[in-house]
DNA sequence: GATGAATGAGCGTTCATTCAT
DNA sequence: TATGAATGAACGCTCATTCAT
């Protein structure tokens, strides 16, 4: 008759992913600038006081977004064999294929970097994740310059910062204010990087 | 006794520029989601209905700070001599030296780009001048490539817009959420251009 | 312990009614221009915000002042005993007592009757009300000429007409611009329809 | 090179009328409600502050209005010659083509009238303008009575008032919230008078 | 007399949050 | 846990009016 508590506390995790989830495609639609509770709610079939069971402000509901966007991206970066090469190239076309089906996560990544610049927070969460990206990607390329695979003046942090950089803003070439394709700007970069 | 009709426009004109300056630093500080009417009229003396003197609404005065914003870099890339190459570092510098006199022209740029695949007429204005210069830069790029600056085979287009969309993402580095500073990002694209 | 549900809808209701009849009296007094959502809400004892629970625009709220009004002057048309005649006479004497023991019900039907030359929605409400007036006071008047009680050559339809448009301006005479008083001159239009 | 006094005068009380005929129109298609001195001014031409030199405040402007209303009014009553019945044939006459013609000048007045409840200034306009035309009418009908145009215990204020009430409330058929068309009702009262 | 500039008071509406049930 | 009700603070915007020039 009645659940017991792992499967309220089940139900529960599920209600929050869905509200996560919601919020996440309002912001993407719309930006923080228009997310609102009671839609976000309305998405989940919940009463917009409920809401507030399961995030006690609209902040936390926030900062649950940005962690998920972050770990979202962070999954394109996990791998293990291969060359240092070939590695790095592998990710690239991971996150080439991530901005092709699912565009909105780099909007949503866009909004919160603007987002972390006011909001401690929210810095907090983007920072340590793009450290652990950057730390990622200098590793490929130290590891590589190593190997022969690039030259030994090239410089490993900064070339990963402008990885990042680039990655970074490239929904604005899909928001059509560039009048060119990301892939061929990304293509350059693999150039830069004798990717081929 | 009596003001010419030049000094009556002049102080109008002078209340319109103050009026987008103030809106400009507003959402430096606080984005577009905390762009608020009354903050801005404060800032400059002015009762909050005053403000709709000069703007009919608050839309309107976006539209004029974001083309405050798009001239503003297009002086960046104004200039007629030199050799490509020498014309590309110059125009690169320029950016740089922007990027660490005023790093609020960045954030604003970011947030603009963000809205605008929102907003149509912001996109109208954005995509005008984003336009113009990668056209600028693929020409520069054209001519060196001819000149023998570059190598044959250098895509222009692509890389031009690889140029504009580092520049473009480097408020996020400026926010300190690379452990690392624009400069060396900057470097590592002029190294890549074979600039030095 | 618990309310059931009819308690809740009902106090609900309850509101929803209060709030009519707040608005209805602010139009009575202030007309439809100084009708204020703050003032209503405040008559009820409510917040103004609160308000937009109940009706989620103020034209909402006008609506469903229309309505009721409308409504309250269909229930003095309401009888199905009696003479053509004495239904008529019944009839008349009904609007007489409610011009008496509630002029304002006139003076907003006035406002509205304004109102919904320039408002489809509010002219859509009225014009189905008066046409069932329209229709019932024609009806009567038929049946009393095949009964003889009135000239064969009487015009049924444009004698109901001028009695909804005598009944309708009577607000004026309550206002005292007529230096008579509303019972004389219907009366008048008793006599006119012989009706003792 | 510089115009004399009476000229001035000529131009200012030109100015006067152009924006009462203004404001009249502005009130007939918008109510009361929706009058903006902005509006009335630029209609002429004028700039909005300048208004405030012929009228110095909105009040007097809408005392202005209800004048030259009740005086248009006033013209369709006034003849000198002919038996009672053929005067008051005239007038009916006159005001039905006026309603024909000029519609607007009934819904102001409407406008006028709900007003006139709420603004003592106004009111006292009106009641004498109306009072006015009461005695008029009542007095054309006493003569007839006397000569045996009607019927001895016809009460010839009652009647008056009858004949204004109705012709208040013309707009609201002729804004088509009644099935039928002012004529019909205007021929009924004419049929009740025995006109013809 | 004419006008651009300025203002105060106020409006309808929004929304995150709280709370009793 | 769930929800209808309620609220305060704020927002963009309007408009009659005033005033210096």
């Amino acid at each position: 008759m009645m659940a017991d508590k792992s499967e309220i506390t089940h139900k529960g995790e599920e209600r929050v992913q869905a509200l996560i989830l919601a919020a996440y495609h309002s912001i993407a639609e719309k930006g923080f600038e228009g997310l609102r509770l009671r839609d976000v709610a309305q998405q989940v079939g919940l009463n917009h006081a409920t809401l507030h069971h399961y995030f006690p402000t609209k902040e936390a509901m926030v900062q649950a977004v940005v962690l998920y966007v972050t770990q979202r991206l962070a999954q394109t970066a996990t791998f293990t064999e291969g060359t240092p090469m070939e590695q790095l190239r592998a990710h690239l076309h991971a996150l080439q294929q991530c901005m092709q089906e699912e565009p909105a996560l780099f909007v949503v990544l866009s909004e919160i970097g603007l987002r972390a610049q006011r909001d401690p927070a929210i810095r907090a969460i983007v920072q340590q994740q793009t450290e652990g990206w950057h730390a990622l990607l200098t590793g490929i390329l130290e590891a590589g310059i190593r190997q022969g695979d690039w030259p030994r003046d090239l410089d490993a942090e900064a070339t990963a910062s402008a990885i990042i950089a680039l990655t970074q803003s490239f929904n604005l070439i899909n928001a059509k204010l560039l009048p060119i394709r990301a892939e061929q700007a990304m293509k350059q970069l693999e150039r830069w990087l004798e990717l081929k």
